[in-house]
DNA sequence: TTGTAGGCGTTATCAC
DNA sequence: GTGATAACGCCTACAA
């Protein structure tokens, strides 16, 4: 049914050798037999099976997208918006994306030797393993904060600034009693957030704190109504929350909205990433702003660098973050 | 480097046939034998290749998911939603999903047998051509509206009913000058969307309206902010608007934003689709919902039934929609 | 129960 | 310039 080098090859009276070689550009083809090769192909309209090929060159052409299962939802527009930027980053190649859902079908993906490389995006330690990453020997780019010595290249935004600048935004604001809410510390982007977040009220003398961070037990805000309410309710004097990322932060601003909690007027909020949707909603999302796009078309650029053999130049790729001003917060006196 | 399934046989004193035998579950292996070489395939880490794989069984394991270029951005939610839907379905399933970004990939893609099958999101007819589509011979599965006869089995909002049911919605509120807000109709979905405000104003006397129809140049509104301010600013009298989708709604709701139109004061608003971050935007957008993760789910069904030769019952499965009202339509008195 | 051998579609190394 | 032929890693009759 499928046309392969073969038929073209009896079709043109000559060897799949020299069909192969005007498939491949290589030299070495008498221009009269190339041109009756090529019009054979058209005819035929023959198309390479890039397996056969990968077999024997012992590539594939595909690169694998790994997001946490969980996080997963390319609904989460930090996902979605990185991936953007990922798309870019891939269209100048001919490279291929290759995604799996499930964390079983993603660790198959990569042992299966279907792709050649990897952008993994932050992983919790619970789902890969550095070591079993380590031994899959596929290049590797990291797109987020992730294990300080870990081998693998990473692209990121610079968290802990990000939300240091963010309780600094607060504080200038008046505000002195201020919160975190964190995702689960297995993610090493919580920890980052939990840095920033210690490292500022420190530099404001506003004392430890470690007790205004509400660390969630689920990966999605959505899940933790409960908790969050418990955490408002139990620190009545608190008049800023800071958010490890929008998506936290929305989610936030629909919990205090059912409390009966407005905002800006009884709590300032702060998300961080500036996706997209952040200054659509209304009231417009205060964040820390960072060039998502760019992050994943750094991480796409680097990998496929990787992949050519090319000398990559960092291994730390750190984006900027800073402090966008909107309408979720508002001056208070303490 | 790479262990073969010949590295294992080697080891365990067998054909590579036993060692193949026991991979695939096939009987006629000896308990014995099959116990030493499961022992060596785990010492050895082996891990099959599924492009070799791929060559003998001619398929791949792989299904492309098609987004039409220029509307892609993953971070359209329309998009985002379903293939949230359909990463649920394929999770059941040993499938990998593969997907490229510009159209010239894509065509390569589809072309060099490295899918089994297509779940294609209406393609327009610029970019993919019906019959360049059937001569691929590969199972393929429309999401949304497409052309009427096409070979290809298809899952789609019922989107003339939800824009009727947003027209009839608007004119219940007392609107009678009532516009539609439409991508290019080189898109099927921009015709289904225009016989059902066609077909609105003709139940309700309003008259052929087609001159109250915007069609856009590009299928991001945010290119189009001139042509929509001069829309409404030759209107005077239109109270209320239609949108083919919640995504260009938005872009309307910013664009009447910056002409110091309040919605939905001046004007009532209606998107379609309702996505997830409808409902958080403010004013809350009135919208026609419609299960887009399970259409996304039920399209990877019946992909996967079509691959695994089973039945395909039903060749065109259309998702009823229905009118919600939210913060963005309100009565007017004509 | 086990092994041999041919083939899947390509590329690459030889000869001629 | 051109053509055999051996890989690549795997599956599968067919033999033994």
């Amino acid at each position: 049914m499928t046309v392969s080098i073969k038929d073209v090859a009896r079709q043109a009276g000559v060897s799949i050798a020299s069909v192969s070689r005007v498939i491949s550009g290589k030299p070495g083809v008498g221009s009269a037999t190339e041109a009756r090769i090529r019009k054979i192909m058209e005819d035929l309209n023959y198309r390479p099976n890039l397996g056969a090929r990968g077999l024997v060159k012992q590539q594939t052409g595909n690169i694998a997208i790994i997001v946490p299962r969980g996080s997963f939802t390319l609904n989460n527009p930090f996902f979605s918006t990185v991936i953007d930027g990922i798309a870019k980053g891939i269209d100048q190649s001919d490279y291929n994306i290759v995604m799996s859902f499930s964390s079983a079908q993603q660790k198959k993906l990569l042992e299966n030797k279907s792709v050649d490389g990897i952008i993994l995006f932050s992983p919790r330690s619970e789902e890969f393993r550095l070591e079993w990453l380590e031994n899959l020997g596929l290049p590797t780019v990291v797109i987020g904060s992730y294990i300080d010595d870990s081998p693998f290249p990473c692209v990121r935004p610079s968290d802990t600034d990000g939300i240091d600048q963010a309780v600094h935004a607060l504080y200038e604001r008046g505000h002195r009693h201020i919160g975190l809410v964190n995702e689960p510390m297995s993610s090493m982007h919580s920890v980052k957030c939990w840095e920033g977040y210690h490292q500022a009220l420190q530099r404001l003398h506003l004392g430890p704190g470690s007790n205004d961070m509400l660390e969630l037990n689920e990966f999605d805000v959505n899940a933790s109504d409960r908790s969050v309410a418990a955490f408002f309710r139990s620190r009545p004097t608190m008049t800023g929350i800071v958010c490890a990322s929008d998506y936290l932060a929305i989610g936030i601003m629909r919990i205090a909205a059912t409390m009966g909690l407005s905002i800006p007027e009884d709590l300032s909020v702060i998300g961080a990433d500036d996706v997209p949707i952040a200054s659509l909603l209304t009231p417009a999302l205060s964040s820390v702003q960072v060039d998502l796009p760019g992050i994943g078309q750094e991480a796409t650029r680097m990998l496929i660098d990787l992949l050519t053999g090319k000398h990559v130049d960092s291994k730390n790729l750190v984006f900027p973050m800073t402090y966008i001003d909107r309408e979720t917060t508002r001056n208070t006196e303490h």
